[in-house]
RNA sequence: CGGGAUGUAGCGCAGCUUGGUUAGCGCGCCUCGUUCGGGACGAGGAGGUCGGCGGUUCGAAUCCGCCCAUCCCGACCA
């Protein structure tokens, strides 16, 4: 137990906290409670030692950060009224509207006369709804919500809400669960299905360009990040530290690792000393830690699982060559096995990534139009060969520094595959990601449910052999809600067996996104039991298709070129732009703060262009166009 | 850390305004039976420290204070 009885030192704003508390800690705990509370801010203005560095630094960046946000009228149409509630809805539903100002104002102003409409403050949204027509005594006009399956079947359709549909599909769809500790996820069996299927091929993919998988240790020790400038400022603000073990505080803390740069450069330096020992080709999977202040499931979670991928070469067109290698690796990986077209490209010189002299990253379109950073590959020069002196003879008797690189792809590209095929039915797994790519539902009842049952067993034994995930629902409840259940899980194939494709020799299959009838329903193509277990294989391989070329098509229709300010913003809106930029900091800063979007990368297929800037007229950078997106 | 909310059964909520016997409802869960081609039905049943602590009171889920936790928005980020 190294951090048992630690406290974990935590990011910029050099709060302690991660308090560790022994089971039943709440019990006795108020005067506890306060006591510690204040012990741990005497501790922290009182004891500085050994954090000061990395705790100072943010605060220093803190300035040119962008400060500044989106003016107050930023509407958010995706995101307001929240998750809860969504019976009622249809109504205003703002959660900013007159009760809650007074509400505000009554706290506030601490008067201890209760406002027209206090009372516990659940029922607020309540008011909020009815606020114009029932001021005085609203409870007495509230609308009963309506009450029924609705309500907990299924999820906020996407079209409706977004952020709301992906919260709820997460848990619903049983792929992670929040866990006990803020930020963190329990990743569900069906849910680490589908990342140990996309680790499998993506491994495979690193074995066949010469990688080599090995671990390296969870805990690092704080000198080391602060080894390398750019890499300490680019982590401070979100490390993890260990101050004590084993009872005691620790000599130095002990720094939960953000990524692996710096104790691999410590074993490459180790490892390293000949032209001969090169190239080093190493991968890792492993969690790592970064600590977020506004985590979500999938997309930002304090600690997730990934891969990083750490080589070095001798020189820096070998090292380059590999950035750009697994930087294919991970474009044609997205579109081959996540059914996900990405834009690959370079990232502008405020985006990259702590310390690399030059990052590449694919980037992928949500179904809100917004962007994910679903994998980035960095060029890191000899930044970390000489914060670790990783040196190696050459040819030549010559003492060189190593050209090293990193590439990584994490638990986010879950998030994005959810976000990038999701309808409102719920998840859609492209195949070769899908957990079950096809489910076999038995319909009938007696004698005939038996047979479907049995007939269903036998069928899902040869589509096995045919290498065919399935999976036979035999569950006891009704076809339709077992129809609605995988298409919320997103199987790509569902197969329907009943007394009447029995006397046919047929089954029903339905496709999860295609075809579909007058009532929205899949159009359901009859295949006979001989011919199955040849045309499912054949059917998902296509299916694939179709999902690759649907994302192409949403992604197509959602961008497009920025000449002006007023293309910009309204591309902006809801997709990609590819717009002229000079490439100044303040420029992007300003370019966010109106537009929330922020540059995502520069597009390796793009054409050479130049001209004025498309928010300030200076004269453009990089001889290409940028692409600009809101991001998650 | 700034701004805004919320905490009552596994989940979603009502009850609180005006304190008063045993805290309700829907979904889910368990049992039995009937059902089965797009989210079935009936009958029984299990499940609650009302976030915590303190105060007011004969009496607190309800009124008051403090604390804790979580969620949303902002800054950071794969």
């Amino acid at each position: 137990m190294a951090v048992r009885a630690g406290r974990v030192l935590v990011g910029a704003a050099g709060r302690w906290c991660g308090r560790r508390r022994v089971a039943a800690g709440r019990g006795g705990a108020r005067t506890g409670r306060g006591g510690r509370v204040r012990s741990a801010g005497l501790e922290r203005t009182g004891r500085r030692p050994r954090g000061e560095q990395l705790r100072d630094r943010p605060a220093v960046l803190a300035v040119p950060g962008e400060g500044t946000r989106a003016g107050p009228g930023r509407a958010r149409p995706d995101r307001s009224p929240g998750d809860r509630l969504r019976a009622g809805r249809g109504g205003a539903r703002d959660d900013r509207h007159g009760v809650d100002h007074r509400r505000a104002d009554r706290h506030r102003s601490a008067d201890p006369r209760p406002a027209p409409t206090r009372g516990r403050r659940r029922r607020h949204r309540r008011h909020d709804e009815v606020a114009s027509r029932a001021v005085r005594h609203p409870r007495h006009f509230l609308p009963r919500p309506p009450v029924g399956k609705q309500n907990e079947l299924g999820v906020t359709p996407m079209s409706e809400d977004v952020s709301a549909w992906y919260n709820e599909l997460v848990f619903k769809a049983e792929l992670a669960d929040r866990g006990p500790a803020k930020g963190t996820m329990v990743i569900r069996p069906y849910g680490y299905r589908i990342w140990e299927l996309l680790q499998e091929q993506l491994d495979q993919r690193f074995k066949d360009t010469g990688h080599e998988n090995a671990y390296f240790p969870l805990f690092i020790p704080q000198s080391y990040l602060q080894r390398e400038a750019d890499h300490v400022e680019g982590f401070a603000p979100e490390l993890a530290v260990v101050t004590h073990g084993g009872g005691k505080e620790l000599e130095e803390p002990l720094v939960v690792r953000p990524t692996s740069e710096t104790v691999i450069g410590e074993m490459y330096s180790r490892w390293i000393s000949s032209y001969r020992d090169l190239p080093v080709l190493i991968n890792a999977w492993n969690n790592v830690v970064r600590w977020e202040l506004r985590p979500r499931i999938f997309l930002r979670t304090t600690e997730f699982l990934w891969q990083e991928g750490h080589t070095a070469h001798a020189d820096e067109a070998d090292a380059m060559e590999e950035t750009l290698k697994m930087f294919g690796v991970y474009e044609e990986f997205a579109r081959n096995v996540a059914a996900i077209p990405m834009v690959a490209g370079e990232k502008t010189p405020g985006e990259r990534f702590a310390g690399a002299v030059r990052t590449y990253t694919i980037e992928g379109m949500m179904r809100d139009g917004k962007a994910l950073q679903s994998g980035t590959s960095h060029y890191l020069g000899t930044n970390f060969a000489q914060a670790f002196d990783i040196t190696f003879q050459d040819r030549d008797n010559e003492v060189r520094h190593v050209h090293t690189t990193s590439w990584g792809m994490s638990t986010r590209m879950i998030g994005g595959v959810i976000l990038a095929h999701g309808d409102d039915a719920g998840l859609v797994l492209p195949p070769r990601l899908a957990p079950i790519q096809a489910v076999l539902v038995p319909i009938g009842r007696g004698d005939q449910g038996d047979a479907s049952r049995a007939k269903a067993h036998e069928l899902a034994g040869q589509l096995r052999a045919a290498g065919v995930r399935v999976h036979v629902d035999d569950r006891d409840a009704s076809p339709g809600f077992r129809f609605n259940d995988w298409e919320l899980k997103g199987v790509p194939l569902r197969i329907e067996l009943g007394p009447r494709d029995l006397d046919a020799e047929q089954v029903l299959v339905a496709q999860r996104v295609g075809e579909v009838d007058e009532r929205g329903r899949p159009v359901k193509e009859a295949v006979g039991f001989d011919a199955l277990a040849t045309f499912v294989p054949e059917r998902l391989d296509a299916y694939h298709d179709q999902l690759v070329a649907r994302a192409l098509a949403f992604r197509d229709e959602r961008s497009g070129p920025a000449d002006d300010w007023a293309t910009f913003e309204s591309l902006v809106e809801r997709g990609f732009a590819a717009a002229l930029h000079c490439g100044r900091t303040v420029c992007e800063d300003d370019i966010k703060a109106r537009t929330a979007a922020t540059p995502r990368c520069i597009p390796t297929v793009g054409e050479d262009d130049d001209g004025p800037c498309v928010a300030c007229g200076e004269p453009s950078a990089y001889g290409k166009r940028v692409v600009f997106a809101r991001s998650y």
